[in-house]
RNA sequence: GGGCGAGUGGCGGAACGGUAGACGCGCCGGCUUUAGGAGCCGGUGUCGCAAGACGUGCGAGUUCGAAUCUCGCCUCGCCCACCA
């Protein structure tokens, strides 16, 4: 350079985000900036979002989903912890297979060329995540652990097979979770088919013998609706079992679960769901065809038919009668499909006078309606069930309980009820079993050779992994497609070594990814599933994000894997994670889920390429609340490539910029003194704020006020203070402060301005409170909670002096008008409110 | 039907019960530039020339003061849905 640098912005230092980010992303890759290792002595943070399915793209939505923990886990690394961030792939899965066969290649194939273009989209985002620890599902060292961990379920029976009736999709065929039946239609999750039921011999995992500790999330940070939706989902009632005796001899009593002992008095009949094992016993002859008939529809009914809220009330009378063991009456039996067989004991009592289905019930078929429970003051309402939860109610015809407080009477009849045998306290769950076995072939093989004479025997742990083989012709008929590989079928019975045959049933997705997390503490073991030391040093997981649809699966699957792997002895923690949040979903133009049907999926490369990963990410985390997510709508891209060009060439002022004058704005401004002060002071409550959002993923906001610091940071430059050290100092630290979340610009700056590499190295910031306060406010002045004038004092003026600058405001005393306030309110640095007499 | 959440400028959105609309987009005006772009400065809730008045889905209430708290209603979204 010689004499007279060229007017500011010289072509050749325009931000072209283009000329460096690859460059910077290689360097870091190379340096093994990110890899998070063992023996760091500092402390640990394991930061993990949820792993993608490996569907060939990504879409806007993962760099959403992605951006925002990569931020907390930098900022985290840049205070001087050892963070852990990994990243990897859910590759099994029907998605797989029937791509795999559209296009006629195998899904092992399919999941592998997408891993590979997922993973290179992944880079292209600059997110720190440490590939060295990268996994797939498929991959048999995963699956291996996966079927592992199956044995050691079913060796302490918390796996187990059993026929029931199961949900069926017909379109994918194969069987669904409940959890995986979605919508008042009762349709698969995945393809939208409406599903049917099956008896069907199938896998599950005894979830339900933590229901109760599931129900418990002290000592973990979830949102409020999750907590909500897994409570729901789990569905705890308490109340009691009651046993009514039939007048059948030698016939069990028919025992119903209630959630309202306090009625008993009013239970006028009995219904029993068509599929409970006493309808047979108890018919009598002459109603036997009726009710086989009511039977048979009931069995061939669809689920949504079945669970039709709006649906008129069915059923038919079996001819026989039980005994209401607190009235002694005789009350007559009947089925009706709206008692379920899975819930509770599949019998109930009917309570017409209490309960809107009984009295539905009650009406149609013209049974008993008693009413045992009254308001304390008031009647019982005619023409309808009286539910009464208020509290104030008591019972009414009901013996010697009548009188009693209903609440008080739960008590008290189930304890009589216990005292005669005749029933006791009981809880029950909506939650069932989970359903793992899936009849399809892209997924980790049931670890299972039965015997003729041993059953069902594991495969011993030194056969493992079972290997799916590769040679199948997988379309869908609805038996698992390894029933056709002959080879593969048989294998010897572990315990005696007769022929046996095979599982062929796979293991759902699901199952896979509630333990991934584990194995990212020791991914490469080949000894174990995971190293108990590294899983002890790294678990539980400290920020768990990813989507709230995951919310009664996976989310609760999880969170039963580590229960249950803990009282096996495998691991010595409670909870996978202390923290989960969840990000909003980024939807189509069109304010649809963004789908490849729908035509509406936004990609993210053209964009990289037009504004760079840079841009794209603050945009992500800049157009709202990172939990809202919301239609896609890249206007206000430019606005954010814009401000980084802005903080470009303010962290690169020109000699031009260094020679202007501090006099231009001097006048207006005030004093280089005072501006270099208010620029530090800019500088350090940023740091506070930014610093503040960051941790609370409130990324939108942060944003605002990096912007707010690069403006007076611009305006420091335009007032001729590119020279000075509070100049440097704000740029320097906007830098730093733009790190987690623009790591590429940042790192070019940084080294742009001579400082050694690397930004992602530096130190966090800290704030200094006497830098950042200032020495005058602005009071608002109020007259009765109505802004009328404003007050500019020292921060240390007295209350009575700013009592008597504002009552002393011309804006006040017209609204005063000569009278003396009844009252004047200070909020200390924050407002005068003076308020005038009534009238 | 039940539960939960949300309704703020032309738009995305800010706002510990204390100056509503931060920040950005868009739009308007100006400066600079050979031009284009970029950059810089200013303006932008509504009505009003102004003083001022009115403004956070609707209606009440609590409070010196309400977008924020309470109650009722309307709209939208999510979850569950004959669960005894």
């Amino acid at each position: 350079m010689t004499t007279g640098t060229p007017a500011r912005a010289p072509r050749a230092n325009r931000f072209h985000p283009a000329s460096f980010e690859q460059k910077w992303r290689d360097r870091w890759e190379a340096d093994g900036l990110y890899t998070a290792r063992d023996d760091d002595p500092r402390p640990k943070r394991y930061i993990l979002t949820m792993y993608p399915y490996p569907s060939g793209e990504l879409h806007i939505g993962h760099w959403y989903a992605a951006t925002g923990p990569d931020i907390v886990a930098r900022l985290h690394r840049m205070r001087g912890e050892n963070v852990m961030f990994p990243m990897g792939f859910d590759s099994f899965g029907l998605p797989a297979e029937n791509a795999a066969i559209d296009r006629n290649i195998h899904p092992a194939t399919w999941t592998k060329a997408n891993i590979e273009r997922m993973r290179a989209q992944f880079r292209s985002m600059g997110t720190m995540f440490d590939w060295s620890r990268e996994l797939a599902t498929s991959d048999p060292d995963y699956y291996r652990w996966t079927q592992w961990i199956f044995v050691q379920l079913f060796s302490a029976g918390l796996a187990y097979r059993a026929k029931a009736p199961v949900d069926w999709c017909p379109t994918d065929k194969v069987v669904l979770a409940r959890e995986q039946v979605e919508g008042t239609n009762r349709h698969c999750w995945r393809c939208g088919t409406p599903v049917v039921k099956r008896d069907l011999e199938q896998w599950w995992f005894r979830i339900t013998n933590y229901s109760d500790e599931l129900l418990d999330f002290s000592g973990v940070d979830y949102p409020e609706p999750i907590r909500l939706m897994q409570t729901n989902w789990i569905g705890r009632s308490t109340g009691a079992e009651v046993d009514f005796p039939t007048e059948a001899p030698d016939v069990a009593p028919i025992r119903v679960f209630t959630t309202r002992p306090d009625t008993l008095f009013g239970a006028t009949f009995m219904v029993l769901a068509p599929e409970h094992p006493l309808v047979s016993v108890l018919t009598t002859e002459d109603r036997r065809a009726d009710v086989d008939e009511y039977v048979t529809t009931a069995r061939r009914e669809t689920e949504i038919e079945r669970m039709s809220t709006e649906r008129p009330k069915t059923g038919v009378f079996i001819g026989a009668h039980a005994i209401n063991p607190m009235t002694k009456e005789r009350i007559p039996i009947w089925i009706a499909d709206y008692v379920l067989p899975g819930y509770g004991t599949g019998a109930i009592m009917a309570v017409p006078g209490h309960d809107e289905r009984d009295f539905a019930f009650a009406q149609k078929f013209d049974l008993p309606i008693h009413y045992v429970v009254a308001p304390v003051s008031g009647e019982v309402p005619d023409g309808e069930a009286f539910l009464g939860h208020s509290g104030d109610e008591v019972l009414v015809d009901s013996g010697e309980f009548s009188g009693m407080r209903a609440d008080q009477a739960i008590a008290a009849i189930t304890k009589t009820l216990e005292e005669s045998g005749e029933g006791h306290a009981a809880v029950t769950y909506r939650q069932r079993d989970w359903l793992v076995s899936r009849q399809r072939y892209w997924g980790a093989p049931i670890p299972i050779i039965y015997c003729e004479e041993h059953g069902a025997v594991p495969v011993p742990e030194d056969q493992l992994p079972v290997l799916l083989p590769e040679d199948v012709d997988f379309a869908p008929t609805g038996v698992s497609p390894l029933q056709s590989h002959a080879d593969w079928l048989t294998a010897p019975c572990p315990t005696c070594g007769a022929p046996g045959r095979r599982e062929t049933d796979t293991l759902d997705t699901v199952v896979d990814s509630s333990w991934y997390f584990l194995r990212y503490c020791a991914p490469r073991n080949a000894e174990h599933a995971w190293d108990p030391e590294q899983v002890a040093a790294w678990m539980p997981i400290d920020l768990y994000t990813g989507g709230a649809e995951h919310g009664v699966m996976h989310l609760l699957y999880f969170r039963f894997f580590v229960k249950a792997l803990r009282d096996l002895g495998h691991l010595n923690f409670d909870e996978p994670t202390l923290k989960l949040r969840n990000q909003g979903q980024i939807l189509g133009a069109d304010h649809n889920r963004m789908s490849k049907s729908r035509g509406n999926v936004q990609a993210p490369d053209e964009l990289v390429d037009r504004y760079g990963s840079d841009t794209v990410r603050a945009f992500l985390m800049f157009i709202g609340p990172w939990d809202q997510g919301g239609p896609w709508n890249p206007s206000g891209m430019e606005g954010i490539h814009r401000w980084l060009g802005r903080v470009w060439g303010a962290a690169q002022p020109t000699h031009r910029d260094v020679q202007r004058a501090t006099a231009t704005g001097s006048e207006v401004l005030g004093s280089a003194e005072e501006l270099e002060r208010a620029l530090r002071r800019a500088t350090h409550t940023t740091i506070a704020a930014v610093t503040e959002d960051y941790e609370a993923l409130h990324f939108n906001t942060a944003i605002a006020k990096l912007m707010e610091l690069t403006n007076a940071i611009v305006r420091a430059r335009e007032a001729g203070q590119a020279g000075s050290q509070a100049y440097a100092d704000a740029v320097t630290t906007l830098i730093v402060l733009l790190a987690p979340l623009t790591p590429h610009i940042a790192e070019e700056l940084w080294e742009r301005r001579g400082h050694p590499y690397s930004v992602h190295q530096q130190p966090w910031p800290e704030a200094d409170p006497a830098l950042a306060a200032s020495d005058t406010i602005e009071l608002p002045v109020q007259v009765d909670g109505k802004l009328r004038d404003r007050l500019v004092v020292t921060v240390d003026t007295p209350a009575e002096e700013v009592e008597r600058m504002a009552l002393a405001s011309d804006h006040v005393q017209r609204y005063l008008s000569g009278r003396a306030p009844m009252r004047v309110i200070q909020i200390p640095g924050r407002l005068v409110n003076v308020v005038t007499p009534k009238g």
